[in-house]
DNA sequence: TTACTATATGCGCAATTACGCATATAGTTG
DNA sequence: CAACTATATGCGTAATTGCGCATATAGTAA
């Protein structure tokens, strides 16, 4: 049901870490985390937050470039959301393994 | 099944960010990738990647601090073998979205 | 037109980081 | 002990990148 053959290109390799240095900035985590509940407005992510507009503006661009973002412009206000739902799949098994370790360690101080 | 509350700390989005950093170096997703058929001492690694026995060596202990991987020493030599299993599915999802993002442009191509 | 709001961008700085080179450490064998 | 193999590490450099500041652009309204 899933596996593919694998050998990898380097090009290939250098697209996914490039896919994973996307994720690897705590705004632009923020940002995505922001639009879990639906796409929103440059301003609300600004409030959301906390970043300065420019900050969050760039992070926006780069996340929309990357293909993890869509982009829909409506009068003065450009709407964000997300474009790529296997980011939902990412987070969540990042968490989940983050969380494993954490108890993990945490027994480690006791054992 | 799946679903968490959300309302992520600030600490909680920086780790998350440090483990996709973990993962956005072609060198290291490279010795992921080697490792995928099991472990094996770090001079397989030099011959299966083409780096350097430094920075392959670099690499290697970064994934192993950061709980990618476990370190097993045995005489001279050094296994290390994938300990987050949890990497082969964010491989996975990672490539099968890369797929479809790049299928999607080229069609852009011909439409 | 001007004034205003929302978003994007050019520039420079500071911090991070991957790499090469040389060397250090650990373990084995004679 | 010395010689050798396998792995790790200290240091310097070059390249990348996130951010703040100021400014530019786009769109609206008077």
């Amino acid at each position: 049901m899933a596996g593919k053959p694998r050998a990898l290109t380097q090009d290939a390799i250098d697209q996914i870490a490039g896919r994973f240095a996307v994720l690897a900035e705590p705004m632009r985590l923020k940002l995505i985390h922001a639009l879990f509940d639906g796409e929103k407005p440059v301003n609300a992510l600004v409030q959301a937050t906390g970043g300065t507009q420019a900050n969050v503006s760039r992070h926006l661009q780069h996340l929309a470039t990357a293909g993890v973002l869509s982009r829909r412009k409506e009068g003065l206000k450009v709407f964000y959301a997300i474009a790529d739902p296997t980011i939902y799949d990412l987070c969540e098994l990042v968490c989940g393994s983050l969380e494993k370790q954490m108890t993990a360690k945490a027994k480690m101080f006791y054992r």
